[in-house]
DNA sequence: TTCGCAACTTATCACTTGATAAGTTAAATA
DNA sequence: TATTTAACTTATCAAGTGATAAGTTGCGAA
């Protein structure tokens, strides 16, 4: 074991991080003091600064995680070789029932906290994450003749995925899945889905 | 003239809701000071209070302003009876020509500053200023047979409304915008534009 | 048994925050 | 000309903020 896997199996350190998560993805990073991150851990305010050089790199191990999970999660989904529609299908429910907070507004603190180069390399955790697999969805579904070929409308395949993601992330309701109970919000989640890859699939007009 | 109307006309008055608009679309509500503000207005940080009640009083009325400008413009641009196409081209255009920051930063602030009936009222004014035109387009569309009967896809023309509104929405890029000049800003918003449009319409499948 | 060190705590720092109180000034009104 | 008042300013507040220094504790290794 190294260091750093000591310490990334430490319970206090995981209890910090994912209270953190919490914290920082329905409140924003300037929103959270470090103190109620503490408070909810139960430890005092500086004690996380034991584990964490700051505040702001305790954020961007959230984010490091957070993105991970993301990734393995959906190459998982999409591991099996389904159609084009019913791997959107999947895709958008895993979106809906696991960002119930805006990652628009992460991405917006990103660019106001880190530096360039960090962002960079955090650009390339989401494109590695959310990106590529959608762009993979996209030239499978190309390949096999389930989508259009994207000259006819003058698009690259890294755009039209662009253009998913926006879509479902656009969609993504959080403070309205709140207030539903498991059934309802599975009901919800299906139905948005479905609605969202018809669209995008077959689109409204005649 | 009545009294409100003296005030919403003084110069300084607007200064202070014009720069404060500026800053609190680019940073959001937490992260702009009334210091920050009044500096950029050149008088000082209790002179706000002269004006306003508050910070929160403040936001409030460059929301309304925001949302009350917006409603006015959409409102001309969709004046004039083009085909569904052709509105929604302009639509987007607008979007992304007049919201070069995020908005869905502005409700997540929203949600977490304002009590429940406040969050109503602006709803109120979104709802008029956004998402009444779009609808409107789709409802015109249909009975103008350019669109599908939406009970085909199970939806209702509001929740078409707000797909679209979220679709554009989410592919607002005011970071990347922000970098181009003018002429390459015009080209990157018609091509956005167009491939919106296109892919709402017709979309990716064959 | 002693030592070392991770994992804390208490106390405190400099700084920023939104907001108020009280005084000033210049222009409109009586 | 006297008075009022809008539009400020200066001074100051309490409540927070992220961060640091220095001391404590308890456990595992030597």
């Amino acid at each position: 074991m190294t260091e750093n896997q000591i310490e990334e199996s430490s319970t206090r350190y995981n209890t910090i991080i994912k209270i953190a998560q919490k914290f920082f993805m329905e409140h924003g990073y300037q929103a959270v003091s470090t103190r109620q991150i503490a408070d909810a851990c139960e430890i005092t305010q500086p004690a996380l600064y034991h584990h964490f050089k700051g505040k702001k790199e305790l954020y961007l191990e959230v984010i490091r995680r957070t993105l991970n999970t993301t990734e393995n999660d959906i190459n998982n989904i999409l591991s099996e070789n389904l159609e084009v529609e019913k791997r959107l299908h999947k895709f958008s429910k895993y979106m809906f029932s696991n960002f119930q907070e805006d990652i628009t507004k992460m991405f917006h603190d990103i660019y106001h906290i880190f530096d360039a180069d960090t962002q960079k390399i955090i650009y390339g955790w989401w494109a590695k994450g959310f990106l590529d697999p959608v762009v993979k969805i996209v030239e499978d579904g190309i390949k096999q003749g389930e989508l259009k070929n994207l000259s006819l409308i003058d698009a690259q395949p890294i755009e039209i995925g662009f253009l998913i993601l926006n879509t479902i992330k656009g969609s993504l309701e959080p403070k309205l899945l709140k207030n539903l109970n498991e059934a309802d919000k599975e009901f919800f989640i299906e139905r948005k889905s479905k609605l969202i890859v018809n669209v995008l699939l077959s689109g409204i007009g005649k």
